[in-house]
DNA sequence: TACAAGTAAGTTTTT
DNA sequence: CTTACTTGTA
């Protein structure tokens, strides 16, 4: 006869007692409700400025006050700067123990991931990633090989094959829907593009060569193929945590499910009005059918503004209510000020270009520090003339977006060296190597690459080009063999391999840039700083792919990153960011919204980027653009405001027009 | 066959 | 400014 037992339970600890942190008095009902949710699927709809980074780092906080350890947290970002930036703030309220909260981006988390348990997959995990450019180079590279593009008939840019191929996989769309729906005047090479597109997955796998498409495409492969690795994935995460939810495209969609598969304990935080990547595959639907991803998930909205002054607000409002999809949300705040944003209309854009300068150093006199200040703009190009008048008058800069440092032609070629090194079936990498010696051109160092990148034996197969090249290319690739040898030292750090293959590299660059090779060596000196952070070639390169120093080039010269200095950037770059003073230049039809936008589909997209544009200012918000606006395919023309701020009622958005100053004595 | 030099045309946003 | 393609030269 067994003895009945009565099982105890612990008393929930329930009471904000155990907490330290008194969330109640920091946070508004609704940030509240949000950073207290334990288990189970929520869903925040977060408008702009509406506290969104604060209640995602309060959530941080909380999960880990209640007992949570910081190693099963997971916070996907969009940029890895936002990801450490929120741990950083975490951190300031529960102490370092934050610091062990797992976070990055969808890609450099599938990176992570994929290295340790790619082989479930027939993954080698010593895998090149491919930016874009060198995805180009391997289409570009197939396409001459398939004999395409001919005088007679002539093919599509690489550039736009790569695009449409990736479009297609973030859309999860066959290439022939894609390029019917978004790149028509490509149907009549349907048929090459879709043989390109399989020969180029062919030529990735057995290279081990990963483009960003890949990465997410793998991962999923692996959750979705493998019980084991799904269960590992779900018990090692228990709480996961997506930032701009509304910028995820279909995949990433499908890596939460499978992630949140077990445990469900899945929060997505994002703003339907500030999607503005649809480019690259996202939906803003996505973040409207979470809660059909996860049945029961809470929702909370935040609509209270903190960041900025009514007056600015009320123009954002205005730009979105003019929106296709309505929204319901409606900004509100309750910080008091008169400020009205103002539309200047300058007379041209070097005029344009000084009155920002001038107005920002208005701003410094009165006492604004100047990293509190932006200039945005639609297109990187938009701001060539301003930086040169920054320039000019010492005023310091650093412009986000854009043409990036690691883009640079030699730059890309100092590291195709690291990269065969890493992983030495990477033909893509050899190509370059190859293609830098004299007497090589493309005809010899297609095959060759292949040759060697496929070889049981990569540095005896080069050897072996070598004693049988013709004429002067025997010499430099004796030196290339001899250099990489040093390369494959044992315990050599990045660093020290960088400086090796530099002293090869500059005095190659110094024939090939003839004319400019001093600005090329002052970025591969920057690059050498910047590699002594690494202990492992292998993080140094995915890094370099995944998240790559944002500055531009410009920026890197214009500016030692400790100053204080004004932000230019890209409306794309400047997510999430924001400033006392903003400033949004060429707020003109034909630039902002730009020409390749004119379908309404695009058209709304644009106007996001205006509503994103505009909340990131705090105080003071100028928008501008040059009345005569030259046009390489108009001439000259009457510049008009952007459509999107036309209509907006003068009470709203007063105008101003600029004039030279009388002369008075001087 | 490799490559320099010259011409013509296209140019968003990013992991 | 970059890239793609042509032409001329070694």
């Amino acid at each position: 006869m067994s003895e009945k037992i009565i099982r105890l339970r612990a008393a929930a600890p329930s009471e904000e007692h155990v907490f330290k942190i008194k969330y109640a008095d920091l946070l508004n009902p609704e940030q509240l409700a949000a950073v207290t949710h334990r288990d189970g699927p929520i869903l925040v709809v977060a408008g702009a400025g509406s506290g969104k980074t604060r209640t995602l780092i309060y959530r941080v906080a909380r999960l880990i006050e209640s007992g949570v350890p910081p190693g099963s947290i997971l916070l996907l970002t969009f940029t890895r700067r936002a990801a450490t930036e929120m741990l950083r703030r975490a951190e300031e309220i529960v102490g370092d123990r934050a610091g062990k909260v797992a976070g990055g981006t969808f890609h450099s988390f599938a990176n992570t991931v994929l290295r340790r348990m790619g082989s479930m997959i027939e993954l080698a995990p010593n895998y090149t990633i491919l930016d874009r450019s060198d995805s180009e180079d391997v289409i570009n590279l197939i396409r001459t090989r398939m004999g395409l593009g001919s005088r007679e008939r002539r093919f599509p840019k690489k550039g736009t094959v790569a695009e449409a191929i990736s479009m297609a996989r973030n859309k999860r769309q066959t290439l022939e829907v894609e390029i019917e729906a978004d790149f028509p005047h490509l149907f009549e090479h349907l048929s090459e593009i879709m043989e390109l597109a399989r020969q180029y997955e062919d030529y990735k796998r057995e290279r081990g060569l990963l483009d960003y498409d890949d990465l997410l495409y793998r991962l999923a492969e692996l959750l979705e193929q493998h019980e084991r690795a799904r269960r590992r994935m779900s018990d090692t995460y228990r709480y996961i945590m997506i930032d701009e939810y509304q910028d995820t495209n279909l995949i990433q969609a499908d890596l939460v499910r499978l992630l949140g598969a077990e445990h469900r304990n899945v929060m997505a935080v994002g703003d339907d009005a500030q999607s503005i990547y649809s480019f690259r595959g996202a939906n803003f639907r996505n973040i409207m059918d979470f809660p059909a991803l996860f049945p029961g998930a809470k929702v909370v909205k935040l609509e209270e503004n903190y960041r900025s002054t009514q007056g600015i607000l009320d123009l954002a409002n205005d730009v979105l209510s003019r929106a296709r999809d309505k929204y319901t949300k409606t900004l509100f705040t309750k910080r008091a000020g008169e400020f009205r944003p103002i539309l200047v209309r300058a007379p041209d854009e070097h005029m344009q270009s000084r009155f920002v300068a001038q107005r920002i150093l208005e701003l410094r006199e009165e006492g604004a520090d100047l990293n509190e200040i932006a200039v945005l703009f639609r297109s990187s190009f938009h701001s060539f003339d301003l930086e040169l008048e920054l320039q000019r008058r010492g005023i310091p800069f650093i412009k986000r977006g854009g043409f990036k440092f690691i883009e640079a032609a030699h730059i890309k070629d100092v590291l195709a060296h690291l990269r065969v090194i890493a992983n030495p079936a990477d033909a893509v990498s050899w190509l370059r190597v190859l293609a830098i010696i004299k007497g090589i051109g493309p005809r010899t160092a297609g095959p060759a690459a292949d040759a060697i990148a496929t070889s049981r034996d990569p540095a005896g197969a080069l050897a072996q080009l070598g004693t049988s090249a013709r004429g002067g290319s025997q010499s430099g690739l004796k030196r290339l063999g001899a250099m990489l040898a040093e390369l494959r030292r044992p315990g050599i750090r990045p660093a020290d391999q960088i400086a090796v293959v530099l002293e090869y590299y500059a005095p190659l660059m110094r024939e090939a840039y003839a004319d400019d090779h001093p600005r090329r060596e002052r970025d591969l000196e920057h690059f050498q700083n910047l590699s002594e952070r690494y202990r492992s070639l292998e993080q140094m390169l995915a890094d370099m792919a995944l998240e790559p120093p944002t500055d531009s080039l410009a920026g890197v010269l214009a500016a030692d990153p400790d100053d204080e200095c004004v932000t230019l950037s890209t409306i794309h770059s400047a997510k999430g960011l924001e400033w006392k003073a903003v400033f949004i230049i060429w707020a003109a039809d034909g630039r902002f919204p730009g020409p390749q936008s004119i379908d309404e589909g695009s058209l709304e997209e644009e106007r996001r980027l205006m509503y994103v544009a505009s909340t990131r200012a705090r105080d003071e918000l100028y928008l501008s653009y040059p009345i005569y606006m030259f046009d390489r395919n108009f001439g000259h023309t009457m510049g008009r405001a952007s459509r999107f701020i036309e209509d907006v009622p003068i009470e709203l958005l007063p105008t101003a027009t600029l004039a030279e100053e009388e002369d008075a004595a001087d």
